[in-house]
DNA sequence: CGATCCCTTGACTTTTATCAATAAACGTGG
DNA sequence: CCACGTTTATTGATAAAAGTCAAGGGATCG
């Protein structure tokens, strides 16, 4: 079975500890968003950490002309904010209803200092964001618009358990736009290949927000251009 | 002053403690590396951490059809290894000829466990790595081949201390190929910015691996599309 | 039920990739 | 140090991919 990670999953809780830090998270009050509000505004001073309990953000960066790119999509069960210097470097805002708990930094930090434990789940989720951004960095600079989409569509089934299942229906609860922004592509770019999928019989629309996988092998197929046992080079170093 | 972390600047030594992690392998001995030899090859167990003292390396994918794609220059005074988990995700090739010091893996993390300052820096690093590779995502998804080049030109010259110089030179010790697959472009591509950019008398090249800054402001403006002070939204959210 | 917002589709434009030829830089050995 | 061969870079012509502009259609929500 592979291990890799794709942009997606990487955020989910695999057995990395993650647990230790929602014990912390347990006491605080559940707070909520409604769907298109802010929680928390690129340039502020990062003082919280958030652990996500329902519903989902996206991360955005806006340049001055008005692009937009999403760094990356936040769902139930993720933690926001780990990784954050002093000011968030990014808005982000909730595409449905979010519920969330809000934790201290300081309060946070302290309990690092005293849980070895703790702070190689801390180190763990980074380095796993890490590897996601570095799968999306492949996918921006070199796959193609379908194989963006399929590679996205195949990491959110991923995420909603169905890995090789076909028939199931799982949600996409952004809108085109998000996801334009976050493929880097355009809203009738997306919309073209979604189409063309559909087509194509390798998934079927519900509605706007929901899939419905029809041939997850073939989708795989457009998306996977980049699995582990094809990226070893031919010779090894010597010695 | 502008804080952003460049892609490229990111990985320099700024005052996060990465003196701490340097004394730790002070005492190894140096090893080298020949232009084109690697260091490590992506699925390799990732046992050691590298220090590089001199040179400089690309961090590679290959994708099954030959696509190439490379994550990350790393240059001389930066550190290799401190975010992968089980296996290297990449392959490490020496652009030039390199000397490294090499620590455990097991040796770096028994020091982290001793020390809070240490721990400290090690996450901080992995922060600005993040960062950087947030920053190459909004390069790769939403910038134009003349804004990834000059943003790329930038942040090499903010890494030779030339930041608001014009007028001195500055290395690129990387091929065009490998500048092409680091901003999701061809070589064709790459080549012609570069000769429209001299044309404009931004830069001038002096031989194939030097640049002789001309215009950085110019230059500057081209790439920062993506200034902080910009991407501030227009309202604040509701308490 | 109706208004709005979001999505889809089509026609056309622009950007970047591809293919091909030439030219410049670099390294090597005489 | 020069000449040659090899590698790397540049440039041009053309093709393909994705973007832009514009119109229409379908969801969704009050």
């Amino acid at each position: 079975m592979s291990t890799t990670i794709s942009p997606l999953s990487a955020h989910r809780n695999t057995s990395n500890g993650i647990a230790d830090i929602r014990d912390l998270t347990r006491g605080q009050p559940i707070e909520s968003l409604d769907a298109g509000e802010a929680l928390a505004w690129q340039g502020d001073k990062a003082t919280d950490i958030f652990e996500i309990c329902g519903g989902a953000l996206r991360l955005c960066r806006i340049l001055p002309d008005g692009r937009r790119a999403i760094l990356r999509f936040v769902f139930a069960g993720e933690f926001l904010g780990l990784a954050e210097g002093e000011d968030f470097p990014w808005t982000a805002e909730a595409i449905n209803p979010v519920t969330f708990r809000r934790l201290r930094r300081s309060r946070f930090a302290a309990a690092v200092e005293q849980s070895p434990a703790l702070n190689r789940a801390h180190v763990a989720l980074i380095c796993e964001e890490l590897s996601a951004a570095h799968e999306q960095m492949i996918l921006l600079g070199r796959k193609n618009a379908e194989e963006r989409v399929a590679s996205f569509l195949v990491a959110m089934m991923r995420r909603a358990g169905l890995d090789d299942v076909s028939g199931d229906v799982f949600d996409l609860p952004m809108t085109r736009l998000d996801m334009a922004d976050y493929l880097g592509l355009t809203i009738e770019t997306v919309s073209r290949i979604m189409s063309k999928l559909s087509r194509q019989g390798l998934i079927a629309a519900r509605g706007r927000h929901q899939i419905c996988g029809r041939n997850a092998g073939a989708l795989r197929a457009i998306a996977e251009v980049d699995e582990e046992m094809c990226a070893r080079p031919l010779m090894r170093r010597a010695a």
